[in-house]
RNA sequence: GCCUCCGUGGCGGAAUUGGUAGACGCGCUGGACUCAAAAUCCAGUGAUAGCGAUAUCGUGUCGGUUCAAGUCCGACCGGAGGCACCA
């Protein structure tokens, strides 16, 4: 009897299908829970794709293995079905963008039947359906009213090309992510949501949330709290005054100058009549960038001085005010104090305008200790640019490698000083000076004075501009050698932490933005960076010149779209200027239909169905919105649904929410960690603070599936067709048992891995494999194979760990490394022939429903208890450890399980080879962990 | 630039709290079966040396902690993803 694929595969589909085998009985509260979702698609017109599958049998298995340990499984599936690829295709055919999507949806179906997924068909939602987008309606009324929902005026992402608005995730470096068009920044009145305001309430409900860890921290980062301070900055000569916000207020004595937005409303007040024409220039160069330009532009910084001065509230010192739009007017105040020794930006633009940088913070080297003799001194690194070496003193046993170091004198300064000692102690004498480094605050101690020092060192970097050297100068010091040496050298040989320190200065100049301890900033000096942000605060507040505040970088979610092929927005604009929300009972507001889908002139394609547009309004006249809803409406709420899909009273039973939410675990790619799962989590949570579902979070469990590359090992996609892959082709090849199986086994399942057709053909031998052990040479018998117990038994424990910690790779090669076992025995016993078809039946379907019926049984397998094990008979008899000599495995011994240490350690000893190497050596120690290792440490 | 993750044979990848590195699969080599081939079954397969027991080297590089490091710590190099003037 051959592994007939196709047959098979197609009896067991049209046999789930015809019987609901996976109709989940929503009512049924007798046995525990457990909803499996998926991230559903989008019905594109090119069907499947080979990352589809991937995510789908994950959460195919986990449903199924949950079903087998008695669960009530929820595993639904629907179509996210209102999008842009529809509505363009309407627009270049004509055809309506409905037929489109049913069409879609339909081939997304048949496809999805015949990868065998055990989705309980009866309850497929699409967010097109007016069912559905009723309540899409409903909640952005609730939004609304609530005025989470607003229509307000700004400045959006206007894309030509596409006619619309985008979200700032739609928007990848200045071009759309659908079709890289350009996007520009253009003021509009927009459909906003509120997000902002869930920023805290989002960003405490990640903590207890089983997220991949990155995906946590992108949201954090996207969400973007900030804690710091609004400062405020009285005007030199001026009654008016402007905040900034700074996350660093430990540094206001270091702040040299300010920065407004060129947009900031004051700039016009405080430009000076010498600098008016310079600024105006500025603002309409800055005006006229779109985003997408001001990115690329932004490698320089560019900026204007206005002409006034600004009062440093700590110090009263007058601070020029400049503009520049490396200053956002939509972040904070749209205005900063900059301090360029410790901001990066600060330090890129003062060093620019040439702007004085003042250092307040340095860093600390060693350790203090009491008693420490305080010196100034420096450290200087020579450089020879034509060798391409740095000039460094070999100590020796006395300090080894150093750059050349030394003590300031009264009267000194730090360049003089440097330029003495490198004479002195080098020779060399013709150089330049490079740059001037943060001072640092070294601890340590002097062996050959027994005492302690702390210094405040100041870095140099010169240049050797010639070769001229006093030859004779070193001769009376032999303590050290004058060496020059390669980068390679410094950095790995240089360990003296100071110098070290001085090196990377050195080699990165910019500013210093870490921890230390303040200086030149009066009662701040000595604290490190928290205490003085907290004592600085407590200045501020108790001047009056300052508060502490907390700013997001999240902004307004942009809720609308110019286009036809979305949920209509229930507003009605009525001529007197109210805005009406339509009542429950109109809901839903039924997209028209249309014969032009393209808008005209930037105007929605709504505008065109005047009949629909036009109402009227307790006897006014009105206007119905004419923009849509965006993609991510549907997709925030799905899953509340998918519970309760034909609730005509609420979107879904409070009760039957409070049982199956939260989802237990779900699967989509990790393309949708900022939007998708970001939008879902604030609509849950929203509701949730309205009372309409019962849980804030609605995603318990999230994993991201990874990509599956083409052999090439690049992205499949447009650019390289020759190397996509269609799961339905792999399905009619090979079936879809061999795909499923394939794709679990590739590798870790949040892996990026590349296809490999060799690896199918590979899977599908395996499953022949199976299909023999059953059906060829009468192997299964209803007799005891002792031979086989331990390798049964581990298997059962190691493939149900496995698959509940999505470990699919190692579960398959471990029902791999059974099956080898079971292939050198004559006899397969009944018992572990069917617990074998239960453990491989989540991953391989169709070929285990019908291994069970050749096992003599005539019903479905789904429903089968899931096979257990007995932890002692997974143990082995004799365990095989090493036995290390010094850390070398140097023998294997067999041990008993519980084997007394003395025993162990006896058996080590008299291992001929082990003898071997103890030969002639004293044993120092021997570490015996009975049943793992030995080390036996000799000299 | 910043954040997150990752670097293991010819390839995909295994490796509990640090404890025999390379499970399993692919590929390759050899054998059995066959007139022959395919398929199948069996065996071998990190590198170097040796007939062999065995020895040396080996998880991106350098250093550290430890009886013991792929695993922990530090610096660096390389790759993927994300953020990108967010003060």
């Amino acid at each position: 009897m051959n592994y007939d694929f196709k047959k098979i595969e197609k009896k067991w589909q049209e046999y789930w299908f015809n019987n609901k085998t996976f109709k989940t009985d929503i009512h049924d509260y007798s046995k525990p829970k457990f909803y499996a979702l998926d991230m559903f698609p989008y019905p594109s017109g090119v069907g499947l794709h080979a990352g589809h599958p991937e995510g789908y049998t994950a959460t195919d298995i986990i449903s199924r293995m949950k079903r087998m340990q008695g669960y009530n499984v929820l595993h639904p599936m629907g179509y996210d079905s209102f999008g842009l690829p529809a509505e363009q295709y309407a627009i270049e055919t004509g055809n309506h963008p409905r037929g489109f999507t049913k069409k879609n949806i339909e081939f997304f179906s048949n496809q999805l039947k015949e990868l065998g997924f055990d989705y309980d068909w009866d309850r497929v939602i699409s967010t097109s359906d007016p069912e559905f987008y009723k309540w899409t309606q409903w909640i952005f009324k609730q939004l609304y009213m609530d005025g989470y929902a607003k229509l307000i005026d700004m400045p959006v992402n206007w894309c030509e090309e596409l006619g619309t608005v985008l979200a700032n995730d739609e928007v990848i470096d200045g071009k759309s992510e659908r079709g890289g068009y350009p996007v520009v920044r253009k003021n509009m009145k927009q459909w906003v949501i509120d997000i902002p305001k869930y920023a805290e309430k989002l960003l405490d409900g990640l903590n207890d949330l089983d997220w991949p860890e990155s995906t946590k921290e992108m949201q954090r980062n996207w969400i973007g709290k900030s804690i710091g301070a609004q400062v405020n900055f009285k005007i030199k000569n001026s009654d008016k005054s402007f905040n900034v916000f700074t996350t660093r207020c430990d540094t206001l004595f270091g702040a040299t100058y300010c920065v407004l937005a060129p947009e900031h409303d004051l700039v016009d007040d405080i430009t000076t009549d010498e600098q008016r024409e310079a600024v105006k220039a500025y603002k309409s160069e800055c005006a006229t960038k779109s985003d997408l330009e001001r990115t690329e532009l932004n490698k320089e910084k560019t900026g204007v001085f206005t002409g006034a001065y600004a009062i440093n509230p700590v110090n009263n010192s007058e601070i020029p005010i400049w503009i520049s739009d490396y200053v956002l007017a939509s972040y904070g105040e749209g205005a900063i104090m900059a301090v360029p020794a410790h901001d990066d930006r600060d330090y890129e633009f003062a060093k620019k305008f040439d702007i004085p940088i003042i250092q307040v913070l340095e860093e600390v080297t060693g350790t203090p200790h009491e008693n420490e003799i305080f010196k100034n001194s420096i450290v200087a690194v020579v450089y020879d640019e034509e060798n391409d070496k740095y000039l460094t003193l070999n100590w020796h046993e006395l300090g080894g490698r150093l750059f050349i170091g030394g003590t300031i004198k009264d009267g000194e300064t730090p360049i003089e000083c440097a330029l003495r000692e490198i004479e002195e102690e080098t020779g060399y004498y013709d150089l330049e000076l490079v740059s001037v480094l943060p001072k640092i605050n070294h601890h340590y101690y002097a062996y050959n004075k027994d005492k302690y020092f702390n210094i405040e060192s100041t870095g140099l970097l010169f240049k050797l501009k010639s070769q001229a050297r006093h030859e004779d100068n070193r001769e009376n010091d032999e303590s050290f050698d004058v060496e020059w040496v390669t980068k390679e050298i410094v950095m790995s040989e240089i360990k003296d932490e100071l110098h070290a320190k001085t090196y990377s200065y050195a080699m990165n100049p910019g500013a210093m933005t870490g921890d230390g301890t303040h200086i030149n900033s009066d009662f701040l000096n000595g604290l490190n960076k928290q205490d003085a942000i907290d004592e600085m605060l407590k200045f501020l507040e108790e001047n009056n010149c300052g508060v502490k505040k907390i700013n997001y970088k999240i902004r307004d979610w942009i809720f609308a779209r110019q286009r036809y092929w979305g949920e209509p927005i229930p507003i009605i604009h009525l001529e007197d200027g109210r805005d009406i929300v339509l009542s429950d009972e109109e809901l839903p507001l039924i997209l028209p239909e249309l014969d032009d889908y393209k808008g005209r002139n930037g105007l929605a394609p709504l505008e065109n169905a005047d009949e629909w547009k036009n109402v009227v309004y307790d006897g006014i006249k009105g206007k119905r919105e004419t923009s849509t809803m965006p993609g991510s409406a549907g997709s925030s709420w799905y899953f509340l649904r998918y519970i309760d899909p034909n609730n005509d009273q609420a979107l879904a039973d409070y009760e039957l929410l409070k049982h199956w939410m939260p989802v237990d675990l779900y699967i989509g790619g990790p393309e949708h960690t900022v939007g998708h799962l970001l939008y879902a989590r604030m609509w849950n949570n929203y509701l949730y603070d309205k009372g309409v579902v019962p849980y804030k979070e609605p995603f318990k469990k999230l994993v991201h599936q990874g990509m599956i590359l083409g052999s090439n090992g690049i992205k499949m996609g447009k650019r390289y067709p020759e190397y996509a892959v269609n799961p339905s082709d792999i399905v009619r090849e090979y079936g879809a048992d061999t795909l499923r199986l394939y794709e679990m086994f590739m590798g870790p399942l949040e892996a990026s891995k590349p296809w490999s057709n060799d690896g199918v053909v590979g899977a599908k031998k395996f499953l022949e494999r199976v299909w023999r052990a059953y059906t060829e040479g009468d192997k299964v018998k209803d007799e005891a194979n002792t031979n086989l117990e331990q390798a049964y038994h581990k298997m059962v424990k190691k493939v149900t760990e496995d698959y509940e910690n999505l470990s699919f790779n190692t579960a398959i090669s471990e029902m791999m490394i059974f099956m080898n076992a079971v292939y050198k025995e004559s006899i397969f016993p009944k018992e572990y022939a069917e617990g074998f078809v239960k453990l491989l039946n989540p991953i391989a379907p169709h070929i285990t429903e019908e291994l069970w019926n050749i096992l003599g049984h005539d019903n479905t397998i789904a429903y089968e208890s899931w096979p257990v094990y007995d932890e002692e008979k997974t143990k082995d008899n004799t365990i095989k450890i090493g036995v290390q000599v010094n850390g070398k495995v140097r023998a294997t011994i067999d041990v008993e399980p519980n084997e007394n240490e003395e025993i162990t350690r006896e058996k080590a000893l008299s291992d001929e080879n082990i003898k071997r190497h103890l030969e002639g050596k004293e044993i120092v120690k021997i570490i015996v962990l009975p049943g793992r290792i030995v080390n036996i440490v000799v000299k």
